[in-house]
DNA sequence: TATTGTTATACTCTATAACTATA
DNA sequence: TATAGTTATAGAGTATAACAATA
């Protein structure tokens, strides 16, 4: 859940004919994390191109899957499961909730917490998502092979543990 | 440039000996999207590790380089180039040249814009944070075989170049 | 004492629209 | 008309600190 913009947006005002000089970009393109830069921009445009019409943001997708698949976990627990402090996840599960695609029960052993759920329209959202975001995945791959695409996801897992 | 947090924060208020329950991520570790998140702020996290003491953030290294390779250009190519507005570019060129590594000169064939180029001190900032920039990477790469780094860095930039 | 959810507050990054000066 | 820089404004996304309720 992270930074981005809220919508696709064009990066002009309007088409220009302005030709700008070829940029000498040295050591930038070798640099994994530059790259890395590029390729999440890419990534969040896709699926806002793909599943922004379901109002819905790759973070808050993350969520929802988190939720659908351990239902009852608590924000604290989603909070440190997607890396981000658990006042953050107020907003988030605010506006889910909201949204209606989320529900806050009351916790049957914790009086303090909130055993979070998907509502009916949320699990038919997420129904509705799942293909989208399959398509996006497919979008993205688009310019690798089936080796490559393992590959990929597998080096990106091994950077991300790397780094505690 | 982007998001992020601004500086080096621990994910957690204190050490805390809670054992969560593991949790089920469903098809998130298989979405390229997903891993995209985890490895840039994992990147992100390392950058600010070991270029963080010199007050600079990765976007920040970003313009810096591009001006120090392309001196004289101004901040509409930057920002095309960073791909962020240009309106965004002000605030990211004040805060360099406030902090005296970026001079803002007079264009000598347009006097709408600036031809923007390092200061000394700018110059010196980019000779300390190459090699810091350099271990950054090493760190990132670490998991990784020489092979393997150089075909993650081609699947992103093919990724990034893909999504137009 | 420790944890959960919350609020108040503050930053960063980003964009759009409108304005001024200049091309 | 079009472009460069700027400002005002807005909105995500994020964090820290402090608090009440509960464990």
């Amino acid at each position: 859940m992270s930074t981005r913009n809220g919508d696709i947006k064009k990066r002009r005002r309007r088409a220009t004919s302005k030709v700008r000089r070829k940029l000498n970009y040295d050591i930038l393109p070798e640099l994994v994390g530059y790259q890395l830069r590029r390729a999440q921009l890419a990534m969040f445009q896709d699926f806002m191109s793909v599943a922004g019409e379901l109002k819905i943001t790759p973070g808050q997708f993350g969520v929802m899957t988190l939720i659908a698949a351990n239902p009852g976990l608590n924000q604290s627990e989603l909070g440190e499961a997607m890396g981000v402090d658990r006042s953050t996840m107020v907003a988030v599960i605010d506006k889910l909730e909201t949204s209606g695609f989320v529900l806050r029960k009351t916790a049957p052993n914790d009086r303090r917490s909130y055993a979070l759920q998907l509502s009916k329209s949320g699990e038919a959202l997420m129904a509705r998502l799942r293909p989208a975001v399959l398509q996006h995945e497919k979008n993205l791959a688009a310019p690798l092979n089936e080796t490559e695409q393992s590959q990929l996801i597998e080096y990106l897992r091994r950077v991300a543990d790397n780094i505690p």
